[in-house]
Formats: C-alpha cells, structure tokens, sequence
DNA sequence: CTAGTTTTCGACTCTCAGTCGGAAACAGGT
DNA sequence: ACCTGTTTCCGACTGAGAGTCGAAAACTAG
C-alpha cells in the first residue's frame, strides 16, 4: 500500500560574508522547480547515516574543510513537499567561517538571508529554521568559534553577532561576558590598525572549537557548594 | 541500486510518576528484539507528515488527550540500527502531566529512566535525548506545563523539577523566578493540608500552555531602551 | 606637535539568583 | 485553651553578572 519513501539530506551552510549572514545554494537548470534556488544535498546512501551523507553531498559543493560546524536541524516530511515521490528531509545546519572564501561550482552562489531569490521547495522553510538555530546558539553556547576566524579582534567579532542576530551588541559586553565564561582568550598578539589608524586591536581565540553550552538557567544550576568565599572553612566542633 | 528505505516515528513518552521520571514502553512478542523493550511508534503514512504520525501511532496506545506536548528530537539512521531492513526513525519527545494516569495496553508498561530494562535497537539513546532535551528546555522555557498539573502548589511543582532535573531546587527561588518571568500566576485558591498539618499551600497555574522561551542569554539581548525606572525621562534640552 | 580615530579598561548601577530566618496557618495532643 | 510540630509563605541580605558611560591608551595623518 505505501508508496516507496525516499530520504534526503539538505543543507542551509552559512556565513557572514560582506557584513551580512547568507546562504549557499544552487540554481536548479532541470524541473521541478527549475530556475529557484536549492540547498545543496542529495539522496540518502545506503551504508550512511544522515551526517556522514550530508557531509558526503556537501563536499560536491564546497571543500569540507572550510565548514566548522554541522548540525541537525531537524525534519521537514509533508507528503506533498516534493511533486510526485514520497521524500523525506533531514535538514541541517552549516556554518562557515567568515574568513574563508571556499570554491563553489558556477550553478552555486551566496545569497543574503535577507534577500533570498525564490526558493525551491520548502527550502525556505529550511533556512528559517537555519538561522533561528543559529541565533538561540549564539545566545547560550560558544557556537560563535564556528563563524569567527581563528584570530579576531572583539569589534571583528562583535561584528559577526550583529550580523548573526540582527540587533545591536556591546562590545565592552561581548568581551566581559565572553572572557568571563572562558570561551574566549587573548592571544597576546595586536592586530594592525586599520587605514584610519587608530589604537591596534588585541587578538582573541575561541578557547575551543566544539560546541559547549555556556549559560545555564537559573532554577536549573545544581546548589552551589558552601560559600567558599568570605565565610569561613566548614565549622568543627572540637569535643 | 538503493535498497527500500522505510521511515518510522518512535517517540519517549516521559512523565512523572511516583517522584520518579518514567517512560512509556512496550514489551516485543516477536523477533526482532523480541521479550525488550520499545518505543511507540510505527512506520510513517503515505498521507501524513511525521508529526501527524507520531500522534497517530501514539493513540494506539495512550489517551493522545493525556500527552501534552510533543516535539521532534532528531533523526536516527544508522543503517544497521534495525536488522534486515534499511529503517530511519524520526524520534519525538512526549510529556504527559504527572496528575494523569492513561490506560494503557497490556504489554505497555512505564519504567523509571533511572532503572531501565533491555531495550530494542536503539530507543535506549532515544530516551536518552528525550531526557537531555527536557532538562535543557526546563531551564530556559516554560515547559514545565507539560509536566505539572493544571494546578499545583509550588512544594508539587518543586518536586517535578528534582525529579527531572535531577538536583535539588529552592522552593523559595522557583518561585520568585518563575512569577518574576510571568510563567507562574496564582489561582488564589489554597489546596488543604496534608495528613501532618501545616500551613494550606497557595495554587499556581502555568500562564500559557504553549511552548515559550522565557530565558535568554546577555549578549543576545536587545539593547535595553533607557532606564524608564527610577531615572528621569529623556532629558529634554529647552531651547 | 596636534587633531582625529579606534580600542581598551575601570567605575557605577541595576537586575536577579541564591540563601537565610522569621512569621503565618494548619493538625494533633495535653 | 494551650503548646508543639509541621508546612508554607514572605521579607531581607548578599553576591554575581549584565548594561552603561566615560576617560585613558595607542595609533595615523597632517
């Protein structure tokens, strides 16, 4: 009775590119949907799991190496999402680092989010859900490492989550918070002043570059020990 | 050259029962994996997105009025996760509220996440997720919903966080918390007192029944607009 | 040497989580 | 009627962290 279901991989792999969050995809040159713009990715293979395979379909697209991070977003499976077959997405999250400028084949170009050319499909869809993702885990991990080049100076950065979150950042908060947590790091080095000179920046690394949760909600912290700070050590009672 | 691919939608019913996190499953009569035990589920329909299927299977075994929330985890696809057959699940996290006890067939049972028995193919790293992501998402949303009574005292709800969360939580803190960020509102009715006495205990309800994200990292955060609090007004220059 | 630019750092304030202790409200026994 | 034990409620205090502001530092260009 079932009709046979087929399961792809797409891809929404982003980067900050010109001071604005865009998207990779493709213009697709055959129906359905010819001429709309398409996420890369591809049919299921039958010895892989869906992130070796969107890894595997990514790397027809651009080189590996250049993207940091892969994630799941989730599924996207309403029966009539593609005409005439049963298919079934798994879609995910990529991101790029905004010093990188990888090759992409002459049918794949960079859009900006915010003036996405028609889509095909629900990619769409997919992209929304892309940059949510991306924006609720700038908000409490250290997801930033997967955007930032390995060097950057704090208004570099601070440049990058504006663009990221669409809304003005603190600097002087950036730095405090993040350093504060530990996900960033100074590396000693100063970056050279830019053409209008101007006092040199300091360079700062993302002391890790796996995905680490940073901030914790309150009624969820597990008890702090004894206040090891002011008060005394545990009381004894000599006998 | 691609063998069939099946989908399925398995889902990790959670509730708290006897102060202890629990998961509906059922016991396999037949091979594979027969005598362990499984998650609901079942394969995905031709007309149905997997949404709508996992509420489907799941009737088949609990009252769906009784589950109160159901999100999707993540796509599990190892290909030899189930034997024989090339079969991607799609997993979803359920909660049902700790006040209601669904009927349930004969081979379904609830069993404490923390005393699980043998489980079939990969459901025990399912349950696993579904945990990880109810501890996550009490932290920082109101999904507590799901799993408290329509009302409740704080000393009720208080004990629904140890237990899925794991450590202790201040009744008091939880509290101040929760109303401050306006996901608790009192009913103004008190529930009696137990068998020991004591002073009757206020009841709370959640505000909202649907999922909300009440807690939001510094950073991200939208820049304040000027403190409209014990500072004056936008200073007016008279010219 | 001065003006302009950009970064950096310290100081202040306010919000909020975490803790503590006392008051309030009940049941049961003397 | 009173006292004791129990549970809940609510205030006050403390400390950490975020948001803001402004001045100092370090560079370029004229």
């Amino acid at each position: 009775m079932a009709r046979p279901t087929e399961h792809e991989v797409l891809a929404a792999v982003l980067q900050i590119r010109c001071g604005s969050l865009q998207v990779l995809a493709w213009q697709r040159a055959l129906p359905p949907d010819s001429g709309r713009w398409s996420l890369p990715g591809g049919l299921l293979g039958d010895d892989e799991d869906v992130e070796q395979s969107v890894r595997r379909q990514l790397a027809e697209k651009v080189d590996l190496g250049e993207v940091t991070h892969v994630e799941q977003l989730g599924v996207f499976s309403r029966p009539d999402r593609v005409p005439d077959v049963r298919r079934v997405a798994t879609a995910f999250l990529g991101l790029v680092p905004s010093d990188a400028d990888p090759a992409v084949p002459p049918d794949t170009q960079w859009h900006p989010l915010a003036a996405l050319p028609p889509t095909a499909f629900d990619h769409a869809a997919i992209v929304a859900d892309a940059h949510d993702r991306l924006r609720a885990k700038l908000s409490y991990t250290n997801l930033g490492f997967a955007l930032a080049p390995r060097e950057f100076t704090i208004s570099a950065l601070r440049d990058l989550y504006v663009a990221a979150l669409g809304h003005p950042v603190s600097a002087t908060n950036l730095q405090r918070v993040l350093t504060r947590r530990q996900v960033l790091e100074p590396t000693g080095a100063v970056a050279p002043p830019g053409p209008a000179g101007g006092r040199p920046a300091a360079l700062f690394r993302f002391t890790d570059h796996v995905l680490r949760v940073t901030d914790a909600f309150a009624v969820l912290r597990p008890p702090t020990g004894p206040p090891s700070g002011p008060g005394e050590a545990t009381r004894v009672v000599v006998p």
